[in-house]
Parts: C-alpha cells; structure tokens; sequence
DNA sequence: AGATGCAACTGTAACGTTTTAGATTTTTCT
DNA sequence: AGAAAAATCTAAAACGTTACAGTTGCATCT
C-alpha cells in the first residue's frame, strides 16, 4: 500500500488499488457495494476515491456492461419551431442532474422514417432508455420498444399506454372544456382545428369532440384543410379565407399558441371583434398569449411538469424494468383556465 | 476464411476478420484506410463490413482512443425561455447529420458556477468538443479551454475571439441601426433596455449606444434596474412606472421578443400609441412579433446560421485543431428591417 | 548467393471496467 | 484440535478497438 502522492493523471481503479494495496477487483466491488466486501474496506476505498476525485471512466463501464448511461431523447424537428421543445429538454435536463444520466440529443428530420432513429439507438446500443414524442395509437416506435423491453418513455399516449411509461396532456378533457366554455358564453357555431390526423392526441381530440357535441347538443366541425403544425402564414391565409365566407362561426378552438396569433390576425383583418363577434380558445406552455391578446380564452399547459415526470419515468424503466411503469396525465380543469 | 452466414450478434471486427480470413488489425486499419494496407484488401472488407452492416463500437474506440464523437452542448437554464434556444439546438443536430458526431446537452443553472460543467467535460472527457455561449468578454471558460487546447465554439464573442471558433450576431451594428432608424422617424428620446451587464453582447451593446450617440448628436440613455432576461412581468411592471413617470420617452430598443411584449404592453397600459407617441425598436429570431403588433420595429436574427455555423466551427477544431478557427460575424443591415 | 528493401499483413498489448471462479483467511462448530 | 463453513479478497478474462513492433514473402541489388 504505497500512499505516495500519486503522479498528475485521471485516477482509476488502478490508482485506487494501488493507494489501498487492495486488488482492482476488490476496488470495483466495495465500490459497487458488493455484499462479500467488509465494511471496513468499503469506508476505506470510499475515502480515497473521494480524496482523489475518482470518476468511474464512462468509455470502461459502458465496454463492459454495455451500459451506456445515456438517455435519448428523439425530437422531430418541427417546422412550427416551439419554446415548448426547449421547456421539455431543459426541464428533463434538470431532472437527470445529480444522476448518471447524460441526455442525448437525437433530431429526427421530416425526410426519414421515424423508426430510422429509434432501431439506430437500441440496435448500436447508442442509450440506455428512449424518450419520443408525437405518438401515434398504433406506434410502431412503442411497439418495436416494447417487443425488444427496450426502456422507453413516450410524451403522448398509445393504445398500449397501460403498459408503458408516458405522460400526456388530456386533450379529450381539454375539448370538452373549451368547447363548454365557448357554449356558456353562448357560442353556438363553433369550429375546432385539429393537429395532423394519425397522432395519437389528434384522435383524443377528435373524440373529445364527439363527447362535446353529445354533451352540448350542437354541431362542432373540424375545419378541414388545415392542422396546426401548418406555418404560421398558411394557417393564416386559410382562416382569413375561411372568416370571410363562413361568417357564421362565432367560436373557435386551436391547439397552438403559434396557429392562435395567426388565426387571432385573420379574425381581425376580416373586421371581426374577439370577444364581441367570435370567441378563441386555445392552450400554451409558456405564458406569452395574455399579452398578445387578453381576449384570448386559454388554458395553460404544464410542459416542466412533463419534463420532470418523462426523467423519472425513463430512469424508473431502466433501473427497474419489472416495476409498474411511471405514468402521468394532466387533466387541465376549469381553475387552469386564465 | 469462413463465409458462413454468421450468427445472430452485432459485428464486430472480430467478425469481418473472420468473415474474410484477415486478422482483426488488418481489418481495423483496412477500414481506417491505413497506407500499409493493399487497396485490394481495403475494397473487400469494406464490402463485407457494408454487407453485415458493421458499424463501430463507440466504447471501444473511446476506450482505446479517447475520442468520444460526442459535441457538448453546455446551455444555461434560462429564466425566460427562448424559442432561440430550440432553434439553435436544432440546427446544431441538423447540421451533425451524417458525421459521426453526438449532440450531448449539458444545462448549466443559475445557481452553480460556469466553470463546472466545462470542467467536468474537459477533466473527464465527456466530449471531443463544447459549445458554449453567453460569453464575457474575458470569459474564464475560454481562457481554461484555450490554455487546456480542449476544442471548442462559442456563440458570442470573448476579447480573445480572434484565436478561437465563435459565431455572434452583431449587437454593436444592431444598436447603432436602431438609433438610427429612430431618429430618422424623429425620435429624440430614446431609451434602451441592455442585457445583463457583464455578457459580451451587452459591452457590444453599450458600444454600440455610445456610438450611436456621437453618431447622431443625441443622447440615448440606458434605462438602469432592468435588463433583458428579467421575468416578463417583472420587465412590464418596470416598463409601466417608467413610462409613467418619464413621459419624454419617444423611442425605445429592446433586446428580447418576450421582453418587448411586456414593454407595448406597458405602452398600451399608460395609454400610449405605437408609432404615434412612441417607437419600439427589437430583434428576433423567430417570426411572431409582427403579428402582435405590426408596429413594432424589427430586425431578423438568424439563429439557424448560427447552429449550422456553429457545429462546422467545432467540427473543424476537432478534427483539424491547427486550422484557423472558423469565425462568423451576422451583421444587422436595413434590409433586414420588417 | 547473400544481403537489402519493401509491401502487406499479424500478434500482442493496452485502454478501464466488471464478472466469474477460485484462493486465502477467519470464524464457528464438534 | 481439527474440520467445516463463512467471510473476504484476488487473478484472469472479456468487452471492441487501435498502436506498436514484428513477421512473412517476394523482388531487387551487389
């Protein structure tokens, strides 16, 4: 056991087993708190690889156990740029601070199919756990995951989500309400814009819908043509298109604060009032809206919460693949409504 | 040499070598295009390697090399969450595409000190490369990279940038242009809403403003107690006492989308007129403010060059360190004005 | 013929870690 | 005291890669 002041180098398990004239080996279990190492050396190896800063070398541990300590978070990048994405990286960002957990980056580009990135990580062992978004009910992402136990978690739900970890907004509760809302204010016509058909939170709404329509009685088209993950000018020049001929349409619900300003912009251009001639629901993450219009009915949407729980909910399924998988949904209620 | 149909496992070298009868050196150094080897050799194990669909491991060779193919992305968490910041982001893992690069996000939180995350990367070699932005002009981040020859890029210059990559938007141009455009709307008394002091961008901007200054023959006053990345709210309730108070005010420039919201609201809130009593003048990086209010005055930033610039800058002083650095200047000229 | 040079390849070691099987010491039991 | 059992530690191998020092076979030179 030779406690020289060792040479200016990163330390590793060698140096450790030197500075203790224990065996590497024993090193690597005390540890990893191996239960046939006495407490004695574990206090003792402990200490010297907190005196010298030791940091378990990361390109080592992954060679060997194929732990990769990395989470990958797969972001389709969208042409309707979000704060949203940023909230969402940051707030998981924040969660895996103080763990083993770095957080990849993976951009999945409109060109390419989604499965391209996913297979890329789990065939080249590229990260521990996946974290999407934008599923869809049969997604085949989830179900190439969920067939290989691949920890993953999904923002948004699927027809499997009872069985996978997820966190998701409660669309179908957010229709219903904004459509009671614009009914109690005496909104008679009202139109919703769904996001692009085929995602799963597109299908909730749609359903959402129905359940409106059943609830309130009256008719709720979806406007055709037109979803809110078009550009902002696109979904501009459809509402004001749509505003000039259908004058009919005293409420409208969106999805996007983003599609909002656009339709708020065409209402205005045609000669129609907020508030006065036709109502406008719609929800955001970040609280921006109540400046642009305060006439906007909105309802707020909690992306950190999302963040959080998806961090949690991936590193639950990796370290403990057996336990229930986290799942979480925000339901918003009339009291998130400003 | 077996040209058995392998068994079901991930490739390896091991596994070509065997496929082609040639020793797992010779395979390594065939693909990596080493002299010694015959041109012959090279085409037929990049065959086999292509037809199995080998791709390296990356423990294995950062084990053996020390090169991560990981970029670092060190962001701060910020207060008021920026649509840049996604924006960059995305552009970044765009333009990584196709190399063998990772993008890893490190954030950095308001309450530990800068140094740590870049420490952690360098001292433990997370990472072949970092971004980093908010400089100071004498950035101790910069100054422990560029000592440590540790490659890297920033988003924002340093009193050192001529030595090393960056990418920044000019801000010293942005303030005199928008002096200049509001004078010649007939402003006279023009206030601006700085930065945090201490950030480059922000010395830029004072720069800028005393040029300006000379420039114009008037006086433009920074307004003190508020800056930039301070809450909305917190910015519209400095911004409503203000204008209150200090009624000469006939022009104001604001760094941020979010806080130039918050300052028109103000405006509107004591009853001021936009472009009648008062000129606003801003950047932004996405496209949004002119439908909030048309009136306002704005230049584009192109954030998406600098991602795209940025990730060439790292790229290049990782793989060829000894090259000049690749610089980028965006400067703010009248026909970016909406 | 023997030496020299060269082109093309190979064997071995090492990067840092964990696992496995085994070795050594200590304790417990009779 | 001696044997069995338990506690504690260690040596070696392996993960996939590349660098280094050879080795082999063959052509060229003197």
């Amino acid at each position: 056991m030779e406690q020289q002041p060792k040479p200016h180098e990163k330390p590793t398990l060698k140096t450790i087993a030197r500075l203790s004239g224990l065996a590497v080996a024993t090193v690597s279990r005390a540890l990893g708190d191996a239960p046939d190492i006495s407490a004695d050396t574990k206090v003792k190896v402990r200490k010297i690889a907190d005196d010298i800063g030791y940091v378990p070398n990361r390109a080592g541990v992954r060679l060997r156990t194929g732990r990769t300590n990395v989470i990958s978070l797969i972001l389709p990048v969208e042409t309707n740029m979000t704060n949203h994405q940023a909230r969402l990286q940051t707030t998981i960002a924040q969660e895996l601070r103080g763990t083993q957990f770095h957080l990849n980056i993976t951009p999945l580009f409109d060109d390419e199919d989604p499965m391209k990135p996913v297979r890329n990580v789990v065939e080249n062992g590229l990260a521990d756990g996946i974290i999407i978004n934008s599923t869809r009910a049969d997604d085949e992402r989830v179900r190439y995951m969920m067939d290989r136990k691949f920890p993953f978690a999904t923002h948004g739900r699927t027809q499997w989500c009872q069985d996978h970890p997820y966190f998701d907004f409660d669309n179908f509760a957010f229709v219903r309400l904004a459509a009671r809302h614009l009914y109690d204010l005496g909104r008679r016509h009202i139109k919703i814009m769904l996001p692009p058909p085929g995602l799963n939170y597109s299908d909730e709404m749609t359903r959402g819908l129905d359940q409106a329509q059943r609830d309130l009685g009256i008719p709720i088209q979806a406007v055709a043509d037109v979803h809110g993950d078009m550009s902002a000018d696109d979904i501009g020049a459809w509402a004001y298109d749509f505003l000039k001929t259908r004058t009919a349409t005293d409420g409208i619900i969106v999805t996007s604060p983003i599609a909002s300003m656009s339709v708020v912009d065409a209402v205005e251009r045609v000669g129609l009032t907020l508030r006065r001639d036709i109502d406008l629901f719609t929800r955001e993450a970040i609280p921006f809206l109540k400046l642009f219009r305060p006439q906007i009915h909105l309802i707020r949407e909690d992306v950190g919460w999302a963040g959080t729980h998806l961090a949690r909910a991936i590193i639950q399924a990796i370290r403990n693949p057996d336990a229930p998988p986290l799942q979480g949904l925000e339901v918003p209620t009339e009291t998130l409504i400003f």
